[in-house]
RNA sequence: CGGGGAGUGGCGCAGUCUGGUAGCGCACCCGGCUGGGGGCCGGGCGGUCGCAGGUUCAAAUCCUGUCUCCCCGACCA
């Protein structure tokens, strides 16, 4: 007998979908103060995986990780102008330490320019302390108004990544090396996920930027989110700081710095884009766990085959898991894995082992069929080879049937009721920026005309508009 | 802050209009049977009904006040 739906179909109601994926896969609680968010060891291993493919790159791009404090003192927020501005709406202050009144009030970081860039101050004298280039894994905090597990929580895990440049032109190639080589890589090369890098504009820049730089993704409504930005900071918080290196003439000179991260939002990406009524689904790169193999019954030769192919697949370097809760009905364990999105799953019971043979299901496409024991961990390995472009393809498909170009403000905002529309930046503007501003839809970024990276200068700049996380 | 809705075992809800001393589903615990897509049968644990006052012989239910949470909009990784 079938069952009514485990989930809300993502057709019926997207965004509850997401709720009950998000509690039903046990990926994370709220917290007891709004807008918290307590991370379920599932989702924290994806997070591992992420945090693992991040880091790795961003020591490849020559930074070095620190760690930073969490409390600022509430003067170093207000040494930069605009970037005051932008946080002051959204800070957690400490007002007591210790039972009494603080002299200064300490702010819980929103995140750590200033903080950082006060410490650069101290660190940078020469061109030869140059670059310095610091990455800091931490959490932060930024008061929302309306949060939403992942993907806007009050407080949120990322890295932060800070450095200081001898001149501009190596802080923005720098900055644009962390986007692509380190946040596109990651999201498109271990999530699945097709993003599309471009440029902020104005209105969307992080405070305290001269240009911020984007890798935005669609999710599985035509919405769009932020992945991660990368920012071109010029010399506004060197001079805020009064960083000031020496150059080879014996010039004193303010560096270029820029600064970059990817959040926790990006769980919220994983879960958005490549989710369907069964659960999210996980690519093999990004899974905690790539395949769980379930002993269906109370068997010793069943649990004893179980056990041999999770020693198989852990010798082939495969990150495999046991499920041998016999005293669990079977329906429930393998609903438990799907909406988990364990990417195989390898059923054993009795029937298998007669035939010799063992079941695998695919969680892409929910595919499940018999496989020689003899072929199995070969096989197993096959499926998990693929499972990555099929789910990026399927996405990058839903992305171009619902990206079109348009030319006018009306047509871009009908457009965004589905997905992404294009408009050349020229006929849009400023002033077509805000209009659709006023009906929630906004520009995600600007690109070249061919959908490259842009040229910042560049006047043949078109627009990715859409409604957003 | 503006507009809507809701607070009743861990979760989801009924009961409130028409006061009479709290119930259902899921989860959980025990026993057995099962075991190939959220198993079945039986037996259990668990709630001063958001909080504070008031009316009444009697309040989840009526009255007053208050707090909190959720959804939709304005700020945002």
């Amino acid at each position: 007998m079938p069952k009514p739906p485990v989930l809300t179909p993502q057709a019926t109601d997207f965004p509850k979908w997401y709720q009950d994926v998000v509690s039903k896969a046990e990926l994370a609680d709220n917290g007891p103060v709004r807008g918290t968010m307590v991370i379920r060891p599932w989702a924290y291993g994806i997070w591992e995986q992420l945090q693992g493919q991040v880091d790795r790159r961003i020591k490849g791009a020559g930074a070095q990780n620190a760690y930073f404090p969490l409390l600022i003192p509430a003067s170093y927020l207000q040494k930069e102008a605009e970037h005051v501005e932008g946080f002051a709406p959204e800070l957690a202050v400490v007002t007591q330490g210790g039972g009494k009144e603080l002299e200064e009030p300490a702010v819980i970081r929103p995140t750590s320019e200033t903080i950082i860039n006060s410490y650069f101050a101290k660190w940078i004298n020469s061109y030869k302390d140059l670059p310095l280039r610091i990455n800091n894994w931490s959490n932060v905090v930024r008061w929302e108004l309306r949060p939403r597990l992942f993907l806007r929580t009050t407080e949120f895990l990322w890295q932060e990544g800070h450095t200081a440049h001898a001149t501009a032109d190596e802080a923005q190639g720098y900055a644009v090396g962390i986007l692509e080589d380190v946040y596109r890589q990651v999201i498109v090369d271990v999530m699945g996920i097709p993003v599309i890098p471009g440029l902020k504009t104005d209105k969307e820049r992080f405070a305290g930027a001269i240009r911020s730089w984007t890798v935005e993704g669609m999710m599985g409504d035509g919405k769009a989110l932020q992945m991660g930005t990368s920012h071109e900071l010029a010399q506004n918080f060197a001079k805020a700081f009064d960083i000031r290196f020496q150059d080879q003439n014996g010039e004193m000179q303010h560096p270029w710095q820029t600064s970059w991260g990817v959040s926790t939002r990006l769980l919220g990406a994983a879960i958005m884009v490549h989710g369907d009524d069964h659960g999210i689904r996980l690519s093999p790169r990004l899974a905690p766990t790539q395949v769980v193999v379930m002993q269906l019954a109370e068997d010793e030769p069943v649990a004893e085959a179980a056990r041999a192919t999770v020693q198989e697949l852990l010798a082939r370097g495969v990150r495999v898991e046991l499920d041998d809760r016999v005293d669990r009905g079977f329906g429930r364990r393998a609903t438990d894995w799907e909406l988990k999105g364990a990417p195989v799953r390898i059923e054993i019971g009795k029937r298998d082992i007669e035939g010799g043979v063992a079941t695998i299901a695919d969680r892409v496409d929910r595919s499940k069929g018999p496989v020689p024991l003899t072929e199995l961990v070969a096989r197993t390995i096959e499926v998990l080879d693929g499972q990555h472009q099929r789910l990026y393809d399927e996405a990058l498909t839903r992305r171009t049937e619902r990206t079109v170009d348009v030319a006018t403000v009306d047509e871009a905002l009908e457009a965004a009721g589905s997905g992404f529309a294009r408009i050349p930046w020229a006929i849009l503007g400023v002033e077509g920026e805000e209009a659709l501003a006023k009906q929630g839809v906004t520009v995600r970024c600007l690109v070249a005309a061919d959908g490259g990276l842009p040229e910042p200068g560049a006047d043949d700049l078109v627009a990715v508009v859409a409604r957003a996380y």
